[in-house]
DNA sequence: CTTTATCTACGAATATTTTCGTAGATGCTT
DNA sequence: AAGCATCTACGAAAATATTCGTAGATAAAG
């Protein structure tokens, strides 16, 4: 179940802000840009019906959670958009990410280590 | 401009085999997913509207070419994919794009490479 | 030359996503 | 308690994307 842009936009807030009501959402969403209310309401509805969030209803005013995992997705998108958009070369997509982003010391650092874990993996099945 | 999922499908197409009918897009199209003939010529043509491609007309059978660059096209996907799916981190994604795809040690010395070559940038800069 | 195949153009149907107005219920303020 | 604010539910409009049927023109085959 792949979710719109909308649907993501609204996960990401989930995810990184924990559960939260429709009126919340709605105003860290105008911070960017500009929706009505009961237009953010009703895709969290809707994304309620599809499996993507869950609520509290205890309370009047709906609480609601993220229900699908953020490493899941993101590593199901990431792997369609290398298809889509890389031709399937997650290489590609790596030198390109590097290449245009300033990166860090330490971030290098850590990529380097991760190859370096790669590279002995390789090894080990020799 | 931001290309569709269908109108990218069909740039990654003439990127790679160069310019073609409408005929030939539309049977390699065939070979993944059964989409009508008119329907991948309607694109095609709202692609051309667009600016998305040119087309030569002096034949019957009109010829397609991408008129958008596949680099530049890539690097502005990659960066909106970055901030919708990655909030913004390049580096996360190419940690997962790293960890979650079989590199080859050659691909792998070609990121190192990389890596080294923006290190040293950083150093001069110093 | 006639028939058949292929192509473009056009318009409309379908599907999907986003948008929001309105109604009714509940809570809050005075 | 009355009036105002806030919430959900619902339905339908608007916006966007995809689908394809049909008509008319051109080319190819017989």
């Amino acid at each position: 179940m792949k979710p719109t842009e909308s649907e993501l936009e609204i996960l990401q807030l989930l995810w990184e802000h924990g559960p939260q009501p429709v009126r919340v959402i709605n105003e860290m969403i105008n911070k960017k840009r500009e929706v009505g209310y009961t237009t953010t309401l009703k895709i969290m509805q809707l994304m309620n019906e599809k499996g993507l969030t869950i609520r509290d209803t205890t309370s009047r005013t709906h609480v609601y959670s993220a229900n699908i995992d953020e490493q899941k997705t993101r590593s199901t998108l990431l792997s369609e958009f290398i298809n889509t958009t890389f031709r399937g070369s997650a290489q590609s997509l790596v030198l390109q990410a590097l290449g245009s982003s300033k990166t860090s010391q330490a971030e290098l650092d850590e990529i380097k280590q991760l190859i370096n874990r790669m590279e002995n993996a390789k090894n080990e099945e020799l």
